[in-house]
DNA sequence: AGAAATCGGTTGCTGGTGCAACCATTATGC
DNA sequence: GCATAATGGTTGCACCAGCAACCGATTTCT
């Protein structure tokens, strides 16, 4: 370490993440609120409850990355437009089960094809080897993240880290 | 293409890509936050002005692709600490020449090297090669995403676009 | 030269998001 | 069994970002 490197802005790891992060969230976020009106913390919970089935505010907040509170919203809002059902928990009145409607699932399996083909569009000129290490690379740097920072993360929408 | 791929979020490019960036930025922002009182960017304008010298808000803009208003506010913060220097070109009144001052260089000269150490530290585990890659990767799928939807890109702060 | 379009930059407004406080319910400790 | 803590979820608040309208300065078109 003598002259200390310069530090230019393009090549400097979590400059160029939040960009190309942004760039296709919103991309993306257009396709979702244009065609069909919902936003990125819905169209996650739509595809978490599309995969699953059944799950808790909880669950999904675990399992899409996100804090409780826009989870909580996000499900107010498409519980509100016959999007998603909940059905309170007999063995437990604190939580309730969520799932998508019939409408919800129109709606599923109406995004996810359109998801999946704007992701072939972006990967268009990577190799399937290179996705492979694209996804290995993010992997790691996520598991990296997690060890170096783990009370930030939104996931453990707990308050025991704070 | 038959009974379309199931779609989990885990394997889902913008989802993965988001939630990196996401806790690699609040990792790294809070570092900003705490130890020098800046937000990120306050943080960019300040790295872009210790790599260029003088430059203006659009040209920071550009660079560090943010929306023009943005860069109107953390400029106006910035000045009013006595850390960016706004001077009037005598060329062309519409613009602001913006520099660091000998205060604003001081910040800049102790966030870099934290910056660029928390980037090691992020990085440890992948191999130079490994790095190289990624920023590769990035590379790509950056100008990828310039040609699939140009118009939003929050660099070109023009309304052209509109 | 004059009208109209463009450009750099600022600002009011709106929507979204995280935090923290809170509510009701369930688990824990004595 | 009862007080206390913890948990799932909601909500008020404050902050931040983007859009669009706007302002003054400059360029373009005729």
């Amino acid at each position: 370490m003598h002259g200390a490197e310069p530090l230019t802005l393009e090549r400097f790891l979590p400059y160029r993440l939040n960009v190309l992060a942004t760039t296709v969230s919103n991309a993306l976020a257009r396709i979702y609120a244009e065609r069909f009106g919902i936003t990125i913390p819905q169209w996650r919970i739509v595809a978490t409850l599309g995969q699953f089935e059944t799950r808790t505010a909880r669950d999904i907040a675990a399992h899409a990355v996100m804090h409780k509170s826009t989870v909580s919203r996000a499900v107010a809002s498409l519980a509100g437009r016959g999007i998603v059902e909940r059905r309170p928990n007999a063995d437990d009145m604190r939580e309730e089960l969520l799932a998508l409607t019939p409408k919800g699932r129109g709606i599923y399996e109406a995004v996810a094809p359109e998801a999946l083909a704007f992701e072939r569009a972006v990967f268009t000129g990577l190799s399937p080897d290179e996705r492979e290490t694209l996804f290995g690379l993010i992997d790691r740097l996520d598991a990296r993240m997690r060890s170096l920072a783990p009370d930030l993360d939104p996931a453990d929408a707990s308050e025991v880290s704070r």
